[in-house]
DNA sequence: CTCGTACTTATCTAATCAGTTAATTATCCA
DNA sequence: TGGATAATTAACTGATTAGATAAGTACGAG
């Protein structure tokens, strides 16, 4: 698989979303990032595997804790695939702008009440 | 499930992205769209519906033909997402950023060969 | 009113996935 | 050394998915 598919396919899940915005905040062990879930340890595990196979996470050790980062560069991967479509609603804002400037330049039946 | 998750799950595939790529360049057919891949056209109109349904693509009927069209709204939201840990790449650079900025102000080792 | 074109729906299969419990590994501390 | 704590691996289950083929629907042209 490749890594853009990978990368999106991790995060196609709210749990390993959340743990990335709670990663986001700062390093953190796995029980401490288990605990908002109803989700076994193995299963926070497993996500956490996902997350760390797609380069969104890297894992250290501390002792008997295994401390998880958020890694931006994949993210960073997701945001440079974007670019390549920002130019799309930009431009349908742009002509969503050009409509509503020629509407106030020559408004074809001037506003009356309503 | 939910919508983001929808999105991103949608967006975890190639030929999927592949197709939204063809389709950033405008609206076509399902035929056309199905002609680079090697995948029978039922397989494409799975694949579309899954597009469509994450509302990544809407549809339409002309005659027989029933064009395809981009829908940047769901890629909006993927932009959104991410807005919240363009953060964290911008704080990394920053830092390497002021990094660099103080190894050129007060260089510890003058540069000799090398 | 059939024939061809464009596409979808139905059904099946093999693979992957999210979750579970039970067992295992690794490290610290007394 | 022998717990206690932190986390992983193993093995299983039910659900979903990407792909296929075969059959069906919708429309226009002649």
């Amino acid at each position: 698989m490749d890594a853009l598919s990978t990368t999106f396919q991790a995060l196609a899940d709210p749990t390993r979303r959340a743990i990335l915005a709670r990663l986001a905040l700062g390093e953190t062990s796995v029980t401490e990032l288990a605990a908002p879930f109803a989700i076994s340890l193995p299963g926070i595990s497993k996500h956490l595997k996902v997350l760390e196979h797609a380069g969104l996470i890297t894992r250290s050790r501390d002792a008997q804790w295994r401390p998880c980062r958020i890694e931006p560069k994949a993210l960073m991967s997701v945001d440079t695939w974007l670019e390549e479509y920002r130019a799309l609603w930009n431009a349908r804002f742009d002509r969503l702008e050009d409509y509503l400037k020629a509407l106030q330049a020559r408004p074809k039946s001037r506003r009356r009440r309503k």
